[in-house]
RNA sequence: GCGGAUGUAGUUUAACGGUAGAAUGUGAGCCUGUGGCGCUUGAGACGAGGGUUCGACUCCCUCCUUCCGCU
């Protein structure tokens, strides 16, 4: 059983699940700090574990490039190369489409890419990405999928639900081979990903599609893009009306408290961002108060930490001052104790989203967040 | 003391007898399946005084500053 649903909230559609992978389980709902290349900017694996994150997410197509999926084989696969203890999840390289420097071209075989490093060109396939992350053995699996912009055209976003559903099916009939003789305790997990921008037919093909081809969990992808909160909200309402009750649905991309919370009441269950990291490295940081800029100057005298009502490691040593000035001095400290407050916000507040469903309290949580959160 | 050079944002520097431009720093904002990159925007300067000129940061004179060299 890939996933199993522990407690329902009565008021919205939040829950509580366990999510079962070869590496062990986890709670849901959970958001994964963003890892690409086997470590967050900043924070290494151990003080990922300390602040609190059970999963994180790699990305397998960078990985291949540097150091190669081989050297990671070797290690006996990227939880034990990077020394984390949970659950790895990677992403395609999907994404990477939208990274202008890389990316070259994409037809119905695969995508083309342009090697940061060497100049070279690669060519990846459906097949290709599922071998690089079965090599790399992370416990879930992405398939490739085919990101529009927000600002693509109708037809544009259409053609990439196409291409989408085609290597959907590819990438799940290729897993299935590379799987075949692993006992079921050792089987990697794979989820699809489904498109179609802010459109509601489109993305009713999609999901409807991808759910044909019976994956172990559906990813909502394409979002963060420049579309409203309300645009957004509106398809995750609809996409989980879709899928079946008893998949894990992982909004991809989503790092935003408002947002995760929403989310959540819709019932989503996995989340990740570079949001609390990438913030932190430029002074944004989450507060029980919203959000704070510490590079202002009002905090060059400020010897409060970032929020008194945060135990972290951070909050209980250092002062706004401090922080504000590391970080204007490009002192990579300063990035670190920033990133360390940010994601152990957003663990802190999944944590707190878990005990509220379960004492069916989650609404008005929910509620409490998105006023410190106007804005 | 004499001779030479020098003086433009906080800093490093452009240009021009007719609106003084940039870089960097500084203030404010942006970043959602990560390129630690970056982007937008605000404030900020002609050493002082006099002269020539319709008009001077620019040409001339005096003073001052700083640097170099020489008694």
């Amino acid at each position: 059983m890939v996933f199993q649903i522990t407690y329902k909230d009565k008021k919205t559609n939040a829950r509580i699940g366990t999510l079962n992978t070869k590496k062990g389980s986890v709670e849901t709902p959970f958001f994964m700090p963003v890892a690409t290349k086997s470590t967050a900017k900043f924070i290494n694996s151990k003080k990922l574990e300390e602040l609190g994150a059970k999963a994180i997410i790699s990305n397998g197509f960078l990985l291949s490039i540097r150091p190669g999926s081989k050297i990671i084989k070797k290690f006996g696969g990227l939880g034990k190369f990077m020394n984390f203890n949970g659950i790895n999840f990677t992403d395609s390289g999907g994404f990477q489409m939208y990274s202008p420097s890389i990316y070259i071209s994409s037809n119905e075989k695969g995508v083309f890419f342009r090697n940061p490093i060497s100049g070279e060109k690669i060519f990846i396939t459906p097949e290709k990405d599922m071998e690089i992350q079965f090599e790399i053995q992370s416990d879930v699996a992405m398939c490739l999928d085919r990101m529009p912009l927000y600002e693509d055209s109708k037809t544009e976003i259409e053609k990439a639900v196409k291409l989408t559903t085609i290597w959907a099916r590819r990438c799940k009939e290729h897993h299935d081979k590379l799987q075949k003789n692993l006992t079921t305790n050792k089987k990697q997990l794979l989820f699809g990903i489904t498109q179609g921008g802010i459109y509601k037919d489109l993305r009713e093909k999609s999901a409807k599609e991808l759910i044909e081809l019976d994956f172990d969990g559906y990813s909502i992808g394409g979002f963060g893009m420049g579309e409203s909160f309300e645009e957004e909200m509106k398809i995750v309402k609809q996409q989980k009306s879709i899928i079946p009750e008893n998949k894990p649905v992982y909004l991809m991309g989503i790092g935003n408290p408002n947002e995760i919370l929403e989310a959540i009441s819709f019932g989503c269950d996995i989340f990740d961002s570079r949001m609390p990291t990438q913030n932190a490295r430029h002074g944004h940081l989450f507060t029980s108060k919203g959000k704070i800029k510490i590079l202002n100057k009002k905090y060059q005298l400020d010897k409060t930490p970032i929020d008194k009502n945060c135990s972290c490691f951070v909050c209980r040593n250092y002062s706004k001052a401090y922080i504000s000035f590391l970080l204007k001095q490009e002192e990579p400290v300063g990035k670190e104790l920033a990133s360390y407050h940010n994601l152990y916000y957003l663990q802190d507040l999944m944590k707190q989203a878990k005990e509220a469903i379960k004492k069916g309290k989650f609404e008005k949580f929910k509620e409490k967040v998105k006023r410190t959160y106007k804005e």
